[in-house]
DNA sequence: TCTAATCAATAGCAATTTAATATAGATTAA
DNA sequence: TTAATCTATATTAAATTGCTATTGATTAGA
């Protein structure tokens, strides 16, 4: 499973805040030059950040981001489940025309087990503890 | 994660092949009408797993595709793992430029691990497991 | 009150990947 | 000999990804 940018840049992105809010928000501009993202491109991604409370902003001069809760509170798992977007389970592997075992398929049962797996173990990891390690 | 058509296709070709092994080798257009999957698209899947010795084919009239080795000898994660493609790490997490971890870097450790769990839990299952319950 | 610095929202676009189709051919049982 | 099959590769259409552009709202500080 490759990483996309979103997965990749939302980890930096969240990284770069904890590394760097003891002097208030910080201004997406900063985190651009730091971490050599298309400012216009991180805004999206810090947008989705928001909606889901991740991230809270100040508007206006002197404004900018920061996390909205602890950073021992965010999980590696929380960013990949909302940044690597896709559905889980749009698409079922069976026919579903055909199946006759629905939500009790094997098949989607096995799939949804590594799933919870992989998951668990992103949320073992909090952003505090990759902060402190990660790229210094 | 979505799973791709790549993925599914693959695994009810096989599912398919185990449950219509009894007569010799089966042709892929009839797993194209009973599967209703593009009989040109099918070839190229097994393309993929013959060259993966997961599928061995019968050429000219009669001929046909079967499975290389015992149903319970092919496992979902060898098979996902196969057609997922995409490499799991041609892209880091971090800038390479100023990452000065490299192989330890915390980030691309844990997605390692979850990524061993997600497949560790698809070996758990084979085609033969599945052929048996699935889609009846 | 201005204004420059910032965040906010959404539209658009180019490159890539995915999914599928098309074409031409090789093999072989009957 | 031939029809049924597999083989290989080229092409195309649709979807997704990654990014850029545009316009606008907000507000600290001069």
């Amino acid at each position: 499973m490759k990483v996309n940018t979103r997965c990749r840049y939302g980890m930096r992105l969240l990284i770069d805040l904890a590394n760097n809010a003891k002097e208030g928000p910080v201004p997406v501009g900063d985190i651009s030059k730091r971490q050599n993202i298309s400012l216009k491109y991180l805004e999206q991604l810090i947008h989705l950040l928001k909606k889901a409370r991740i991230i809270d902003s100040v508007r206006g001069a002197r404004g900018g981001h920061r996390l909205a809760k602890n950073s021992n509170d965010i999980y590696f798992g929380d960013i990949i489940r909302l940044m690597e977007g896709r559905g889980d389970f749009e698409e079922c592997f069976c026919r579903k025309e055909i199946c006759k075992m629905q939500d009790y398929c094997p098949l989607n049962l096995a799939w949804q087990k590594a799933l919870d797996a992989f998951y668990h173990e992103l949320d073992k990891v909090s952003i505090a503890d990759l902060s402190k390690k990660c790229c210094k």
